[in-house]
RNA sequence: GGGCCGUUAGCUCAGUUGGCUAGAGCGCCUGCUCGACACGCAGGAAGUCACUGGUUCAAGUCCAGUACGGCCCA
């Protein structure tokens, strides 16, 4: 970098390149295991490679920065491990979205080619990723970026999966899932979105046959209340509340199901709401019959199983009814519904009832519905065999909660039932802000098994296979069971060699080994892609064929912060050998509070089980949630989501990353409200808002430019198909005013440090004792001493936007409006003076450096060109790079208490010139003159010419020689005195003046005596608070005489 | 239904163990192009701290409740 003249300001675009450049030369972020340094870690959230990150990454991954470039800056062995997600059914859809629009099927390309074309999609948004990452200043270690389906983390995931096959953590289980029938998978409970949704209670008479008699009553039917009237082609029984008074008269009886003409009983639960329940708010709509149908719902599926019910599945995967998954008693009657959608049939089954005159009522029902979180339909509770991990064994659940810090735990934690680990990690887990550890322990103590298996094909395929030996079907007699036992033996030697796990379908469970050939059985195997091969083709050769299935994308995740430092083996990848060792625990997991569910609680249970109770990571900070200028969540289908490089375009890296910072306060929540950027003329407006069909304010498609009249495209307008980019309308980029105090904030710095550079002639003076220092220099570097202290302890808490306040305060104003201003006079000849400001300057680079790397970084070689900058108390040792300089290291011997009191009175007097010259509209030339008392000289004095200079003084005298025409103002509880203010003055004017702030001291008088009249205060209050009330009372009431004084005399 | 967050100046937000004359930035008004910075400087106006009670010498801050907005879990 040339170093000379710097530009009047600060121009973003070229000095980031430039940094980037320099950094990317160096090896600054690359971390090496061991040594004697404490390792600090932070394991990345991976990125989607769905889409390009928005400002919610963006939010997150600079808060991670500062955490490493900190933490790097204090001497810490830093690693930031960088890397991206493979998100399995997001990236699928979206790919299978893009065929769709070419008019291609992912079935119509095969698992292969469906795969590799994902995965082109995947190196693109790969690299757009870290190039975003690395826009925004992301100091990660590159050379260890990771993805989770590379072939480490991949090896990671199969033996995870084998260990836990193994242990019996994971169980395959016929039950009903969540099923998307637009994706056509399986997906976990917390893949499902409640949403409300206004529908209908329809009530269904079924008759009973033959007709019964209740306490002398004929019923002839019985009527079911359902939200779901499609589902009863697949009704295997009536139940009803056996403390129900009908219960004795109708339960055991029978009735003919409509439509199926299937004859099922009436049955009794206690499941079962009564009508005239008052405790219950479903009683409303009850009539105290509910129609059971296992297949197709969870609450019924429990019934089914208490009373041994019939399951019969009345949908395809799709929706659609269908005979072929299960229901094989179809009626004449029923044919024509099948192969309608599940929404055509509830129509048609409403209408037939309608017809047949056993509709008895439809009332209007509001409930919650579960919904797919990625095609959003409502999702289907479907009978089907998957993969479950048994997290809530108590070495997944337990360990999870006995990990959280005793501070942070609500009640006793459960102690622990198996041998699990040592406890190595008990209690370390901490959440920050406090409040989200009950997230995580109320969701581990009301957790269900996980379904792992994704009926996907992007993903980490399931390390099973599953079959019947054909060695077993073609043989019989004796060449059966030596078949047999050959197959049995190579299974138990590989089982007892730990490479092998064998089960059966569990539905046959029990049966002889004679019957149990007929069934499949599954064998996890541990390393089928390397050492384990042989066993593979073994199989395959027998007929097994590999689980066609993905397991879920979080099982990769949850393997995250060890699958990236070569777990299980780490000589395999050597360039990962140490790294468990060193950076697991990581020091903190920085992310938002709806990943504690999906992701930290997993990363929790697998890193303690997989190696020995350790944690994945002590803390996890819980950063907001960016949403619009609306409150409405940042969303792509609302193309509200913004490209922090529109940011980084117009507004700078810096400006991105101050704001961000200042922004990440302890709430849940913050706005940002997005304007756009013309495309034709760079003008930022804010576009006009219209309603989207979910109700939410969005842009309007094709907005106009409120400066050059020209239209362009809204990223809602792309997303919604209501608008495409042309060359006449581009898309728009985003920008938001909210970023401008960011900008502002850098340039502000570049030209403090323009100006610096310019006040020292080159010469150091290392040995400079702070005794010697002027009242203004002791003062800046005590404010150093203190924000310093201060960032250390926001840090210390993720309170980052107490951070970026502190640094504006100190930078913008005690550095550039106090301390700047008030060394004009006499820099130039001070060496002393000089030292001071290069060692101000130097520090404010390094402890803003955390935030803006970029301007600091940029900024950095002209400041080290002027020497040395330390002095007596403060170490500055020289640093060829910025990212790699020392934090600041300051003696408590700085903070000095007098100058800082000095320094605020002398604030306060020359805020009441100012003010008076404001009041006049004095130009800022126009030197004035002051009178003042002995005391107030001698506090001037103090300051050299400081005040002079501030406030615009021509020269003090004492207040004695006042000339007639002087202003008064009150200072320090005494008449002061300016002259030379204006050419003449107004006595009603001054009057004004004057009789406003003796009404204001009066008021304030007023409150001070009432406080000190009242005994109750002057008894408990401490003394030091009763003791300052009176100081202030006698300050007002002397500066309240002064100005009485002065109005008396005009 | 349970849990959490928010409601402070026109706007976006600070205000962490109760002790202020309630702050900042933007916007607004007045005056400044004086060699660091107009992405700037100086000054100013602007708030019943959502509402109702309570605790306390003292409440924006603690407690109880209400209203509105948002999120999470059933």
């Amino acid at each position: 970098m040339m170093l000379g003249e710097l530009a009047k300001s600060y121009a973003p675009a070229e000095a980031e390149a430039e940094v980037r450049a320099k950094w990317e030369a160096s090896d600054a972020f690359h971390a090496r295991p061991g040594g004697d340094a404490k390792p600090y870690c932070i394991v990345i959230p991976p990125p989607n490679v769905t889409a390009p990150l928005h400002l919610g990454h963006a939010l997150n991954n600079t808060l991670q920065d500062v955490l490493i470039r900190y933490h790097r800056m204090r001497g810490c062995n830093t690693l930031w491990m960088p890397g991206t997600d493979h998100a399995g059914i997001a990236t699928q859809t979206v790919v299978e979205k893009r065929l769709l629009q070419q008019g291609k099927k992912r079935v119509d390309l095969g698992r292969e080619r469906f795969v590799a074309t994902v995965q082109q999609w995947k190196d693109q948004y790969e690299a757009t990723i870290i190039e975003q990452l690395k826009a925004m200043g992301c100091s990660c270690d590159w050379d260890r970026t990771r993805f989770t389906m590379d072939e480490m983390c991949a090896n990671a995931v199969r033996e995870a999966f084998f260990r836990l096959f193994k242990d019996g953590l994971i169980y395959r289980g016929k039950r009903l899932v969540n099923w998307d029938p637009v994706t056509l998978t399986a997906l976990a409970d917390d893949e499902v979105e409640m949403r409300e949704v206004q529908g209908h209670m329809w009530y269904l008479r079924y008759p009973l046959t033959p007709p019964a008699s209740a306490g002398g009553v004929r019923v002839e039917y019985i009527t079911v209340a359902t939200t779901r009237p499609e589902t009863m082609l697949g009704d295997t029984a009536v139940a009803m509340n056996p403390k129900d008074p009908r219960a004795v008269h109708l339960v055991g009886k029978q009735v003919r199901l409509p439509i199926v003409n299937r004859i099922i009983p009436i049955i009794a639960d206690e499941h079962v709401v009564m009508p005239s329940d008052p405790d219950n708010p479903m009683a409303e709509y009850a009539t105290g019959f509910l129609k059971v149908t296992p297949a197709h719902d969870p609450n019924d599926w429990d019934i089914g199983q208490r009373h041994d019910l019939p399951v019969i599945n009345v949908l395809a995967p799709d929706a659609t009814i269908s005979t072929d998954h299960g229901w094989d008693d179809c009626s004449d009657e029923a044919q024509p519904l099948v192969g309608l959608a599940r929404e055509e049939a509830r129509k048609a089954i409403v209408q037939w009832f309608k017809d047949h005159d056993l509709l008895q009522d439809v009332r209007d029902y509001k409930h919650s519905v579960g919904h797919s979180y990625r095609s959003h339909v409502p999702i289907e509770p479907y009978l089907s065999d998957q993969w479950y991990v048994k997290v809530t064994d108590d070495r997944m659940t337990g360990e999870a909660l006995r990990a959280l810090s005793g501070a942070q735990y609500e009640g006793s934690i459960p102690s622990r039932e198996a041998a699990s680990g040592d406890g190595a990690g008990d209690g370390e887990l901490s959440f920050y802000p406090a409040r989200y550890a009950k997230t995580f322990q109320a969701w581990h103590e009301n957790l269900r098994d996980w379904c792992i298996s994704r009926q996907l094909w992007w993903g980490h395929r399931i390390p099973v296979w599953r079959g019947v030996p054909e060695s077993f079907l073609y043989n019989t007699g004796d060449a059966f069971h030596s078949a047999f036992r050959a197959f049995q033996t190579k299974i138990d030697t590989w089982e007892d060699e730990n490479r092998v796990k064998m089960i059966l379908s569990p539905e046959v469970e029990g049966l002889s080994v004679q019957d149990q050939i007929n069934y499949p059985r599954h064998i996890g195997v541990r390393d089928p892609e390397g050492e384990d091969r042989q066993i593979v083709e073994y199989l395959e050769a027998e007929g097994f064929t590999q689980d066609p299935d993905v397991l879920d994308t979080w099982f990769s995740s949850a393997l995250w912060p060890i699958s990236t430092m070569g777990w299980p083996e780490p000589k395999d990848y050597p360039e990962t050998i140490g790294l468990l060792e060193t950076f697991n625990p990581s020091s903190v997991l920085t992310t938002g509070r709806d990943i504690i569910t999906l992701w930290v609680s997993r990363m929790v249970m697998f890193n303690r089980y997989f190696r020995n109770g350790t944690l994945p990571f002590r803390h996890v900070y819980i950063h907001p949630m960016i949403q619009d200028g609306h409150g409405q969540r940042m969303s792509k289908s609302l193309g509200n989501g913004v490209d922090p490089r529109d940011i980084i375009h117009t507004h700078g890296a810096d400006a991105l990353r101050y704001i961000f910072v200042q922004m990440a306060t302890t709430t849940q929540d913050v706005r940002l409200p997005v304007d756009m950027l013309c495309p034709h003329c760079e003008h930022a407006f804010r576009p006009t808002q219209t309603k989207s069909p979910t109700g939410h304010r969005v842009s309007v498609p094709e907005p106009q430019c409120p400066n050059c009249s020209r239209k362009m495209v809204s990223a809602y307008g792309i997303a919604s198909g209501l608008a495409s980019p042309t060359d006449d309308t581009p898309l728009a980029r985003n920008t938001s005013q909210k970023f401008d105090l960011g900008r502002n904030f850098a340039n502000k710095l570049w030209n403090a440090a323009r100006f610096a550079l310019g006040q020292m002639n080159g010469e150091t003076s290392g040995d400079v004792r702070l005794s010697e220092l002027s009242l203004v220099d002791r003062w800046i570097l005590a404010r150093l001493y203190r924000i310093v202290r201060k960032i250390e302890a926001a840090l210390a808490e993720y309170q980052f936007n107490v951070y970026a306040d502190a640094m504006y305060e100190f930078i913008w104003g005690d550095f550039c409006d106090w301390y700047l201003e008030a060394i004009k006079p006499t820099v130039k000849d001070s060496s002393a003076q000089q030292q001071v400001l290069r060692t101000v300057l130097n520090a404010i680079l390094r402890i803003l450096h955390p935030i803006c790397p970029f301007v600091t970084e940029s900024l950095w070689p002209h400041v080290q060109a002027t020497g040395d900058a330390s002095l007596e108390g403060i170490c500055l040792a020289p640093s060829e790079m910025l990212a790699e300089a020392a934090w600041p290291e300051i003696d408590a011997a700085v903070d000095d208490m007098h100058a800082l009191a000095d320094f605020s009175s002398l604030q306060a007097l020359v805020e009441s010139i100012r003010n008076i010259r404001g009041a006049h509209n004095v130009p800022p030339k126009k030197d004035i003159r002051l009178f003042a008392t002995p005391t107030t000289i001698a506090l001037i004095d103090r300051a050299d010419r400081t005040v002079s200079a501030l406030a615009g003084l021509s020269s003090v005298q004492t207040i004695d020689h006042r000339p007639a025409d002087a202003l008064v103002f009150t200072f320090d509880g005494e008449e002061q005195a300016l002259a030379d203010v204006i050419e003449k003055v107004d006595p009603e004017m001054e009057r004004d003046r004057l009789q406003r702030q003796i009404t204001d001291l009066q008021k304030r008088r007023e409150g001070l005596v009432n406080r000190l009249a009242n005994p109750g205060y002057t008894d408990k209050a401490p003394a030091h608070l009763v003791d300052e009330t009176r100081t202030q009372l006698a300050t007002v009431e002397a500066d309240l005489g002064a100005a009485e004084k002065a109005i008396n005399t005009l």
